[in-house]
DNA sequence: TTGACATATTCCCATATGGGTATATAAAGT
DNA sequence: ACTTTATATACCCATATGGGAATATGTCAA
C-alpha cells in the first residue's frame, strides 16, 4: 500500500517536470525519433526512454518505427481529462482574479496565529 | 536524485487522486471543516490532514482557524497553471477527435511486431 | 559477418510517498 | 482540572520512482 503506481493515469504522466518537457518536444505534432528529443530536451538517452515509456503506456504519446528509429507523437486527445478536470474550476478565476488577495488574507490570519475569534463562518467568504 | 518532491507543485499534488477527490469536496468553493471532508471522501482523517497538508503547501487550499476546527476552502486559482498548459493542446481534441483512431492503428502496428516496411516518413501522418 | 548507430532494458540506489496506527496538540465543554 | 472533540504529527513500512551506468537489442551499412 505505498502510492498508486505514478506511470498509470495521465495525471501522473504529467506531474513529471520533465515528461512535460518532452511533451513539450513533441507539441507541434510532428513525430519526432527519441535522439532529437533527446537533443531537444537535453536528457541522457535512457532516461528519455524511459520517459516516454511512461508516455507512451499512458498513451501521451504513440510510437512508429521506422527502420533504427523509433518515430514518437504527441497524441494530445489523451490530455483531454486532464483539461476536463481543470475546466471546471475555470470559472474561479475567469471570475475573480482576486482570490489570490484572499489567500494573502488567509496566510497573514494564519501567520498571526491563533486570532481564534477569526470570524464566524456566517461573516467570512461566503460570496 | 531521486524524484523530485511531489508535494512541491500544483502538478505532482492533483497527480493524486485521493487529492483531487478531496479537492472535489471543497470544489463548491465554501469553507469545510477537515472533519467534513474526511466524511464527504471517507477517508481516514489523518490521510485527509496529510493530503490537505500537501495541497495547502502548493496553494491550491487555504486554511483558517475556527475554534476547534480549520476551515479548508479551494483556491482554484493555484491550478490555473494547469489548465494553462493542457489548454496548449486543446485545439488538437476540439479539431480532430479521431486522433483515437491513429493512435489504434498504431497499437495494431505495434502488436503486428516489426512489418518494418511500416511507412515511409514522408506517407505517413504529417497532417 | 562485422561494425556503427539508435533505443530499450536491466541493475542498483537514494529517496519521496502514502497508508496505518498511535499520539501530540488544541479548543470547548462540564 | 478533566474529558471530549478536532486536527495535526510522528513513526514505521512497503513500494514506486527517477537517475546513472552498463548493457542488450535491433537496424542499417560495408
Amino acid at each position: 500500500m505505498a502510492r498508486a503506481a505514478t506511470t498509470t493515469d495521465v495525471f501522473n504522466a504529467i506531474a513529471e517536470p520533465r515528461r512535460r518537457d518532452i511533451i513539450g518536444a513533441l507539441v507541434d505534432g510532428k513525430e519526432r525519433a527519441v535522439g532529437d528529443v533527446v537533443r531537444i530536451v537535453r536528457m541522457p538517452q535512457p532516461a528519455v526512454s524511459k520517459h516516454l515509456g511512461v508516455l507512451r503506456r499512458v498513451g501521451v504519446v504513440t510510437v512508429v518505427k521506422r527502420g533504427q528509429h523509433r518515430m514518437y507523437r504527441l497524441n494530445a486527445a489523451e490530455l483531454k481529462p486532464v483539461h476536463d478536470w481543470v475546466k471546471t474550476f475555470e470559472k474561479y478565476w475567469t471570475h475573480q482574479i482576486s482570490r489570490i488577495k484572499e489567500r494573502a488574507e488567509q496566510k497573514a490570519a494564519e501567520a498571526i496565529g491563533q486570532a481564534h475569534g477569526a470570524a464566524p463562518a456566517s461573516g467570512r467568504h461566503e460570496d
